[in-house]
RNA sequence: UGGGAGAUCGUCUAACGGUAGGACAACGGACUCUGACUCCGUUUAUCUAGGUUCGAAUCCUAGUCUCCCAGCCA
């Protein structure tokens, strides 16, 4: 199955790896994912996570998982948990767990560094200061007031902020870089900012906190990074992650990160090369933190796992597969392309892996009662139906029938339209697994709905029969309904009913686009050997699409499914 | 009007001066005790205008459009 074996796409980066290879640049090449822990994961860091670690599997070399945690006031645990969960389900392993943190007290040494060097100056100005000198996109910035403070008083000004003898707000560390540059990343970015917030990992041991272009590139720098992979928004920050890599200089200065040593974490410092790739965006669906939050936090969804969020989280309550999400970003490619790809794409991913890997049952999810009335109404029968119709090593199993049965409501039309292969009065359809039944009577209610159909079975067309291979046009599931067990199916679609819910230009918000139908809760029925299945066990329910077992709700005694995605269906598309 | 990046079938992506290829989707057909799966076939693309060249998606020139950057966020 090109499941277990994707087409690789000879994508540029994979491309940079293999030459750095080759070349002899690398023996072996060092990856790492670095999230923020301020929020869930979601699609479009499992393609940040697939690239990454995906690279590091490919060509034997290693991936870190590193928690990119410089910002204590945004950061929280139950985040760096549910990442490290995230990760390990979607197939991955790290070869260390790291923190940014891990390294303050290096960064600390390499900003004593860059100010001996006369590199790095302390500045008073404001936050609001700081953006008057910047200058705009257009107009060059001018020089902070501090920016010539000697070596010997900017060296005495951060050891006290690293005291703590400042006020928050009021000093920062910057590199001296350019204040005219183009490029506005390169006008003196601040290094250290003073922050006397108590963080998640290192308690209150520091009041000053490094920002991420200082911390980014001396982190990967710190555990041997080869190819440091983020985003396209970072290409205008290469130049300042660069220059602090090279300034800093940890290969040649192993003082700089005695610590470590000391702390039993093996350092080899590298020169890693940042590489920009584009985001995954997908239509239908909202993908920035901001937004996840704000759906969680106003109880929009129901939480972080709601099987409708692009969260890792959701996706698995879905019942969507670590496969499947794999194969495809496999299938997208890696580009510096803005591109926003089509919902449906992931769903046909999810569909192939699905189709190959999940075992058959029956399941009638909108219930129209059928009799047979040619058999004893206390007639019972055991069939015997293959779990997969083409993987033998499925097996088999065991599905009671009765002549009183449950089968799909849309299998059936009074008046059926052109084309239509189900049941209708005087037609034929098979009963999947059983044989074929004429439906010989319609019972109403009061109303005039059809309530029931009263059917014949043809018993030389049974399976199993020499008969049975009497063609009709329509074969239908159905569930016994005196031995299916009722089930809870949620179905789901998407959260929000436009293209592009980021889209605000008709003054309309993602929140005014939010599906009303993206959630339907049903009661349906299922063969025994379906309410049997254990929680996240995922099924194929014939002709309906791919269910899981919810995570949390489902029991043996009162099942309950998600509806993973449904299968493809050019019956309905035509009508 | 500063700096950086990017424009190729409907979508995603390949090409590295030499036949614009693949995947997905769509459409048509075969098969089918799942209108699924599978198989076969078909349609559709180089942002524009010039230039260099035997030959240009690729090189040059001039435009056009899109995205990112003015956090003491990452």
């Amino acid at each position: 199955m090109s499941t277990e074996t994707p087409l690789l796409q000879q994508h540029f980066i994979r491309q940079i790896v293999r030459d750095d290879l080759a070349a002899g640049k690398h023996s072996v090449i060092h990856t790492r994912f670095p999230p923020e822990p301020n929020g869930y994961l979601h699609l479009g860091h499992a393609k940040s996570i697939c690239l990454n670690f995906g690279l590091a599997g490919e060509f034997a070399g290693t991936c870190n998982l590193r928690f990119d945690d410089t910002n204590p006031s945004k950061e929280d645990v139950e985040y760096v948990e549910a990442i490290q969960r995230d990760v390990k389900w979607l197939g991955f392993e790290w070869a260390e767990l790291r923190h940014a943190s891990d390294y303050f007290e290096v960064f600390y040494q390499a900003a004593l560094k860059l100010i001996r060097g006369g590199l790095a100056y302390v500045d008073d100005l404001s936050a609001d200061e700081v953006r008057e000198y910047r200058g705009t996109l257009t107009e060059p910035g001018r020089n902070s007031p501090y920016r010539e403070r000697t070596v010997e008083e900017n060296l005495d000004l951060f050891q006290r902020m690293r005291a703590g003898e400042f006020a928050d707000g009021s000093k920062t560390l910057r590199a001296k870089l350019d204040m005219a540059s183009g490029n506005i990343n390169l006008r003196d970015p601040a290094l250290y900012r003073v922050r006397k917030v108590h963080h998640q990992n290192t308690g209150d041991a520091w009041p000053i906190y490094p920002m991420y272009d200082f911390a980014h590139s001396l982190s990967d720098a710190v555990e041997g990074i080869t190819h440091s992979l983020c985003t396209l928004e970072f290409e205008d920050h290469r130049p300042l992650y660069d220059w602090c890599v090279d300034k800093v200089d940890l290969a040649n200065d192993p003082a700089l990160w005695q610590s470590l040593v000391a702390a039993g974490l093996p350092t080899t410092p590298s020169k890693p090369r940042q590489i920009e790739f584009s985001r995954g965006n997908i239509n239908y669906t909202v993908m920035s933190k901001r937004k996840l939050i704000t759906l969680v936090s106003e109880n929009l969804v129901d939480g972080w796992d709601d099987p409708r969020m692009p969260t890792i989280a959701g996706m698995r309550r879905r019942g969507f597969t670590p496969a499947g999400i794999r194969l495809f970003w496999e299938r997208i490619g890696v580009s510096k392309q803005n591109s926003t790809i089509d919902m449906g794409v992931l769903e046909g991913c999810i569909r192939e892996d699905l189709d190959a890997k999940a075992p058959r049952r029956l399941a009638v999810i909108d219930p129209l009662k059928l009799t047979i009335t040619n058999l004893p109404a206390d007639h019972a029968e055991t069939l015997t139906f293959a779990n997969h119709p083409k993987d033998d090593t499925f097996g088999s199993r065991s599905v009671p029938f009765s002549p009183s049965l449950w089968i799909e409501r849309e299998d059936f039309a009074e008046v059926p339209p052109k084309g239509f292969h189900r049941l209708k009065p005087d037609g034929e359809v098979r009963l999947r697994g059983v044989g074929i039944v004429r439906c010989d009577e319609l019972v109403k209610d009061a109303a005039g709905e059809v309530v029931e159909l009263r059917c014949t079975l043809d018993l030389e067309s049974r399976t199993g029969m020499p008969g049975s291979d009497r063609k009709v046009k329509g074969t239908i599931h159905w569930v016994s309904a005196r031995d299916a067990v009722p089930a809870v199916v949620r179905l789901y679609d998407r959260l929000f009913d436009v293209n592009d819910p980021d889209d605000d230009s008709d003054g309309k918000t993602y929140k005014d686009h939010l599906n009303p139908g993206s959630r339907r809760v049903v009661h349906g029925y299922v063969e025994p050997a379906a309410a049997g299945l254990e929680r996240e066990d995922r099924v194929q329910f014939e002709r309906l699409g791919f269910f899981v077992a919810d995570m949390h709700d489902h029991t043996h005694a009162a099942p309950v499914f998600n509806r993973v995605v449904t299968l493809r269906d050019s019956w309905a598309k035509q009508a």
